[in-house]
DNA sequence: TCTGGGGTCCTAGGACCC
DNA sequence: TCTGGGGTCCTAGGACCC
C-alpha cells in the first residue's frame, strides 16, 4: 500500500454552514461579513458561489461587495456556528483510518496508506457529508503542498490528484503566484528578475535567490516550484505561538485619552486569553494603525513571563506611550506572545 | 467608499558579548 | 594608527494564509 496526503477542504463553508439553517437562501447571492452591515467598516468573509458571479470573494471591503452585488444577502459573521460545525467534520474525519492534521476551520490534511486514494477521498467525502450535510472538496498528493494546490482543481465538490508526475504540466505555465506561499508582493519581486511562472521558478538558481530573498525563503521559492515539501503531516496539538485581540474602530478616534483606554480594555482581554491557555506571556506588542492605514508596532519582553492583567495591561500601556504621533487611529490592537514549550 | 481579525514565519539592523 | 569577526538576542516590519 501507497502513503498518500488528502487535502480536505470544506466549499464556501461559511457561506454553507449559513445555508444550512436558512435553506430558503439557496441559490441566492450570500455574502457573510462583518456584523452584516454593508454600509460599514468591515470585508467578506466567505460569499456563496452566486454571489462570487459578481466579483464579490473573501477580503474584498463590504462596501465594495454592495456595489457589485445590490441583490446579495449579506449577513453577519457568527463564529460559534462555524466553531461548532468546524468540530462536527474533524470529529468525522477523526473516524477514518489516518492521521489527521486540522489547519483551520475548513481544513485538514490525513495522511493515508491506501492503493486507491480516489475511492478514498469519496469516503472522505461521504463521511463529511452525511453527518453535517456539508460538501467539500478532496486534493490528493505524495505530499502536503501538491495535495493543498491539487485541492483548487477539484472546486467545487470534486476530487484531484497533483504528483510530482503530472506537477508541471498541470502547474508550470501559471503565474508563480498560484503556489502556496507566494502572494502578490513576492510575484511582483520575481517578475522583476524574469521568473513569472512556476516552471520558470523551478529552473532558477537557489544561490542566486538566497541573494535577493534571504537564506531560507530564496531556496524554498525552487523548492516549492518543484512541489517538493517533507513537511509531516502530524497530529500533534496544537500550541499557540501568539494571542492577540484588535478592533477596527467605525470611526476613528482622535482623542488619545479614548486611546488608552481601548487599549487598556484589548489588553485585559488577551490576558484573559492567555490565563486561559495556562501559559504566561513573554512579550507584549501594541499595534496602532493610523487612519491613512499606516500601520507601527511597539513591543517589549516582559520582565518575566506572566498571565498577571495588571502586569499586561501595564505592558500594553507602556508600549502604547512608544508611539509619539497623536493622529486619528483607525485601529488598535494587543499581542501577548507565548513560550514556545510547555 | 477603500482595505477584518487571528494567526505564522522570515528578515534586517542594532546591541551586546567574546 | 585605525578601528576584526562571529554569534546571539531584541525589536520592527513585511509577507502570507485562512
Amino acid at each position: 500500500m501507497a502513503r498518500w496526503v488528502l487535502h480536505v477542504d470544506l466549499d464556501q463553508f461559511v457561506a454553507a454552514v449559513e445555508l444550512l439553517r436558512r435553506p430558503e437562501l439557496r441559490g441566492l447571492p450570500v455574502v457573510v461579513g462583518g456584523d452584516g452591515d454593508p454600509t460599514k467598516r468591515g470585508v467578506v468573509s466567505t460569499a456563496s458561489y452566486e454571489a462570487r458571479e459578481y466579483g464579490v470573494h473573501s477580503g474584498l471591503p463590504l462596501r465594495t461587495a454592495a456595489r457589485r452585488c445590490p441583490d446579495a444577502v449579506f449577513l453577519p459573521v457568527d463564529r460559534e456556528a462555524y466553531e461548532a460545525a468546524s468540530s462536527e467534520v474533524m470529529a468525522a474525519l477523526r473516524e477514518l483510518d489516518a492521521v489527521l492534521e486540522v489547519i483551520g476551520w475548513d481544513e485538514a490534511f490525513l495522511a493515508v496508506e491506501t492503493d486507491d486514494p480516489e475511492e478514498m477521498a469519496q469516503l472522505v467525502r461521504r463521511r463529511v457529508r452525511e453527518p453535517t450535510g456539508l460538501e467539500c472538496t478532496v486534493g490528493i498528493g505524495r505530499n502536503k503542498l501538491q495535495a493543498k494546490l491539487a485541492t483548487g482543481f477539484g472546486k467545487p465538490g470534486g476530487v484531484f490528484r497533483l504528483t510530482g508526475e503530472t506537477w508541471f504540466e498541470v502547474l508550470g505555465d501559471r503565474p508563480a503566484d498560484a503556489l502556496w506561499g507566494i502572494g502578490p508582493k513576492t510575484a511582483k519581486r520575481l517578475a522583476a528578475v524574469g521568473l513569472t511562472t512556476v516552471a520558470e521558478l523551478a529552473a532558477a538558481d537557489p544561490a542566486a535567490l538566497a541573494g535577493i530573498f534571504g537564506p531560507a525563503s530564496g531556496p524554498w521559492l525552487v523548492r516549492l516550484a518543484h512541489g517538493r515539501d517533507d513537511s509531516p503531516v502530524t497530529a500533534t496539538p496544537y500550541l499557540a505561538r501568539s494571542r492577540s485581540r484588535e478592533t477596527t474602530y467605525q470611526h476613528d478616534l482622535r482623542d488619545w485619552d479614548e486611546v488608552r483606554r481601548e487599549v487598556a480594555h484589548l489588553a485585559r482581554r488577551v490576558a484573559e486569553d492567555v490565563a486561559a491557555e495556562r501559559r504566561p506571556a513573554t512579550r507584549v506588542v501594541v499595534k496602532v494603525r493610523y487612519a491613512p492605514f499606516v500601520t507601527h508596532t511597539h513591543g517589549h519582553a516582559l520582565p518575566a513571563p506572566t498571565a498577571d492583567v495588571a502586569e499586561i495591561e501595564r505592558a500594553a500601556l507602556a508600549a502604547l506611550d512608544e508611539f509619539t504621533e497623536r493622529r486619528p487611529v483607525r485601529l488598535l490592537g494587543v499581542r501577548a506572545e507565548l513560550p514556545r514549550e510547555l
